[in-house]
DNA sequence: TGTTTGACCATGATATCCCATGCTGGCCCA
DNA sequence: TGGGCCAGCATGGGATATCATGGTCAAACA
């Protein structure tokens, strides 16, 4: 399974071209067997960002979905809200995607964009927007105290 | 499982580049089948210092992790703290792996660095904080009695 | 035919690899 | 037990591949 670890900025050119950055380039290219390996790009609705799943993973949310009741409104709200806004991307030959306009939008975009990295999938933010977002998480997980439950006996 | 002890100093290169010891480096290779070994350095959320994970070890974390809900507040904080700054790197052959500016940074590293066991993981400090720090953990350990559980029945 | 979108190429900057050197500590032999 | 040899290690520097990014061209669409 495709790992994505840290913070990377590249910058977002004139066409709304970026380059994906190369550890995570490694990482795609991984997955699928030496090819560039799609993404999908989809508008986070916890925060302003861009979400951006390898395919293979994006795909097994389906799995998780078809737990809740066919029809329910909760299996309703989050299928659209899982798809409506998502974009499937191919890096191209230089290792470049470009993000969707209505997503650029979500996120505030500017000239400089973050790539975050979070396991298995990373995300695509404006960086002081970026820079807030870790801080707050890190301010949340110290206050609770960063508790991964100890080995089981 | 590796296990790492002791201190040592190394000396941090104007490429940011610095040889981790050899013993750790032994280490890394019984964990790995005699190859290099991977290493996840991260960012410690409690201390200004890095923590250096064996790749395999800290994929470990990421189990707990997947029994939170996808989409949850807790998972995301923790998602966010436990990979936006961490790095994926790889000993090169002469056993030296290079620094990301932004973990320098934060562990306030100059020339000299200081590589500190802690068991299964080891962390890197600017060598006057590894003392104290030190001097910090045996005060604390002896007056507060500090025990470990036994092995249960 | 004008305009836009996406693929391809070229370039400078950067990080990685590789080799060479000096040193230190351990081992062996006298 | 002392001295010298050798191997492993830390470190510096230079060559090289990779990466990010700007620009050009060709094809598709309106």
């Amino acid at each position: 399974m495709s790992q994505f670890y840290g913070t990377h900025q590249n910058r977002l050119d004139a066409k709304g071209r970026v380059s994906v950055p190369a550890p995570f380039r490694a990482e795609l290219r991984a997955e699928s067997d030496s090819r560039p390996a799609a993404l999908i790009l989809r508008r986070s609705h916890t925060h302003a960002c861009i979400e951006a799943w390898p395919a293979a993973e994006f795909e097994k949310l389906a799995t998780p979905l078809d737990r809740l009741d066919i029809f329910s409104e909760a299996q309703d709200d989050l299928q659209t809200a899982l798809y409506a806004d998502a974009h499937r991307v191919e890096p191209d030959k230089d290792g470049r995607i470009s993000l969707p306009e209505s997503l650029v939008q979500h996120a505030g975009l500017t000239e400089i964009v973050s790539f975050v990295g979070a396991g298995r999938i990373f995300r695509i933010w404006e960086p002081a927007a970026a820079a807030l977002r870790l801080a707050a998480a890190l301010e949340r997980t110290r206050t609770r105290g960063l508790t991964l439950p100890g080995t089981p006996a």
